[in-house]
DNA sequence: TTTT
DNA sequence: TTTT
């Protein structure tokens, strides 16, 4: 087990994608605060949310938007860069992004109402493309 | 968000039920050990773990089996006692239990092999019985 | 291990007290949003901060001021209720409160460039008032 | 914030360090399992636990022992290799190591008898030797 | 209801 | 570097 839960904000507006398998998974990358005073640094998250909770966040995971994301930690090596990667278990909205907030948070309320399925269905490498973020996007 | 991680030892058995709507989910009571010394107490969880995990996983919950189970804190009031419940989104076999550990532990490759989902479709109250847990359960 | 991390919103200002042995503690309310639609309801965590990161963060943490707490659950007895309570290993301010956010984020900043202790020397139950929160603070 | 919890066993033996200022850490990578079938890979975490807890468990947390860790996550870099390592809140024994099992448990409830104190006291790159890990310990 |  |  290695189950971490992170506080930060948006880099960029999240992408919702769909496996080959038809499954739906939201990414987004979260800026986390380190560190203090001069030994202040940003560590990047790369997120994955996948089902229906992926699909009906996705809108509402915008630029700046700040959130609370719990799931399982994992290193992924990519062109000889470790990025930090959350499967998501949890993501709460906590403010800011884009997007006005009251009618964001309205309209979540209704996302929220039906079940989402916070979980990939195989959990596999099965993506069209095998990176669920944009390239530039590095930890 | 109030996302929880317990390790310690099943009460009893784990029970897998079905819902009316066909949904299945193992129900599970964690001890854990709490203060140190004379102060020393056990803190009861009632745990629940939905789908097609909860399907793979209720034959090696077996009473005495060590657990990690991450996943939301709710409390649950019945009869007058508060109830600590966390619906998990993870749970890790640590060992122990009444059966033999390899055994289980292939057994459990071969169930985590699938892909298997720690989401309840519906979230709802609409269990046959509505407590997943022996009555005499008490925090 | 029944370490817990919650996102929510201070019921009150935080209370700086002082223990018989000298040792300080922040403690304060934390109102965590649980279920959605008709089932929304409020669950409070008691949150205990020991050392000198409650006494350097009590300022900030005002009625309103939106917080990740991280650290262990515990439940308390009183007067026929139970409490859930918190004693924090982190505390991290998200917004919001009765001041204004800017400066109250730079003095924060100098609070956090000493090395504060988040753990409690004792971890007895030494108070002068054996409740380290107001008595209408129920769960 | 990005706490995390793990649960693995341990690499080596932990060591015990003392900073410049007289500081106690005890350090220790933690092996913990990822994926499954195929795709089984280790993730290594270095965990550093500090003060009076770290000198106290230090004694019991030998190669091979089972263990949960709760903490604040960050990332190294070291001679182009990336790092995960964990300031640790929390640290619970689950059982195994070289040593044997029943006596350490009884030599550890002394330990915890006392308040032992988890927390670096000042954070800082401050110690005799800038690694508390073996050189050769790699993510 | 667990276990060390 | 661990363990099942």
């Amino acid at each position: 087990m290695k189950q971490i839960t992170i506080t930060g904000r948006l880099g960029k507006d999240a992408v919702l994608r769909t496996t080959q398998q038809g499954d739906k998974v939201a990414g987004f990358s979260v800026a986390v605060d380190d560190g203090r005073g001069q030994d202040k640094r940003t560590v990047w998250f790369e997120v994955s949310l996948w089902g229906r909770r992926g699909e009906a966040l996705a809108q509402y995971l915008t630029k700046g938007t700040a959130v609370a994301v719990s799931g399982d930690l994992s290193t992924r090596e990519h062109n000889g860069r470790t990025y930090l990667t959350v499967r998501a278990d949890q993501v709460t909205l906590l403010g800011g992004g884009n997007r006005d907030q009251s009618s964001a948070r309205d309209r979540m309320s209704d996302a929220n109402r039906a079940g989402y399925d916070a979980q990939a269905p195989g959990g596999g490498p099965d993506f069209q493309d095998d990176i669920p973020f944009a390239a530039e996007w590095r930890v």
